[in-house]
DNA sequence: TCGCTATATACGGCATTGCCGTAGTAAGTT
DNA sequence: AACTTACTACGGCAATGCCGTATATAGCGA
C-alpha cells in the first residue's frame, strides 16, 4: 500500500470521527461548523486554479494543495472561512480588499 | 523573567518577522493578509465575551484565549477570518447559518 | 514528435498552532 | 462569605501550516 494511500484511509477514518462529533450537535447555538469541507468543489464553483483561488483570498498555496489532496484536513477556523468564500466570496474579498 | 513574559517577547518577535514579510508586498494580487490581527479589539466591538464570540463565528474558545493572551498568533486562514468578522461579521453569521 | 507552459499530485520535514483541560485572579451579586 | 461571570495563565500532544521540490498530465504551437 502506497503512503498516500494510507493517508486518505487515516485521514478518512478523522474525517469519520469528526463527522460522527459534528452531527452530535453538542451545545452549539446556531451556528454550525461543518466537519467537512470540499475545497476542490468550492474552488471548482469559482471556476479557479488553485493558486489564483488561493490568491484571491488569501489562502497559502501549500494549505490548499494539502486540503484538497486530502493530506491534511482544514481546521476550523478555514473550514468556517471556507464556507464563507462559499456561500459569500465577495465578503471576503472586500474585507481583504487593501486600505482595511 | 515569568514563562509568560517570554512567550510575550519570543511571539513580539515573531510578529514583528511577520510585519516585514508582509509588508514586503511579495507579489500578492490585490488581496493582503494582516500580519497580526488584534482579536480583543474586534471582539470588543462587537460587545462580546469571549465565549459569545467564540459561539457565535464558530471558533474554539481555546483558540480565542490563547490570541488574545498572545501566547499563539492566529494562522492565515484564522486571520482571513477575522477580518471578515471585523468588516461583515453578518456575512459570517449566514455561511455558518444550519442548512448550508 | 518534441518541447513549453500551466495545473495538479505527491510528499519530506520542522516550527507552530489547535484544542483539550485545569487552576488561579478579579469583579460584581446576593 | 459564597456564588457567578469573565478572563488570564499554562502544560501538553496531535495535527496542521507552510516551506520546498520532484513528478504526472494535458493542451498547444513549432
Amino acid at each position: 500500500m502506497t503512503k498516500s494511500a494510507f493517508n486518505k484511509i487515516r485521514v478518512g477514518l478523522e474525517d469519520a470521527k469528526a463527522f460522527v462529533e459534528g452531527s452530535a450537535d453538542k451545545r452549539s447555538f446556531g451556528v454550525h461548523v461543518p466537519a467537512r469541507i470540499n475545497v476542490k468543489k468550492i474552488r471548482a464553483r469559482l471556476g479557479l486554479s488553485q493558486e489564483s483561488f488561493a490568491q484571491t483570498y488569501g489562502f497559502a498555496l501549500s494549505a490548499v494543495r494539502d486540503w484538497e489532496q486530502g493530506r491534511r484536513q482544514p481546521e476550523r477556523s478555514a473550514r468556517i472561512l471556507l464556507k464563507v468564500v462559499e456561500k459569500e466570496p465577495e465578503a471576503v474579498k472586500r474585507a481583504l480588499a487593501k486600505a482595511g
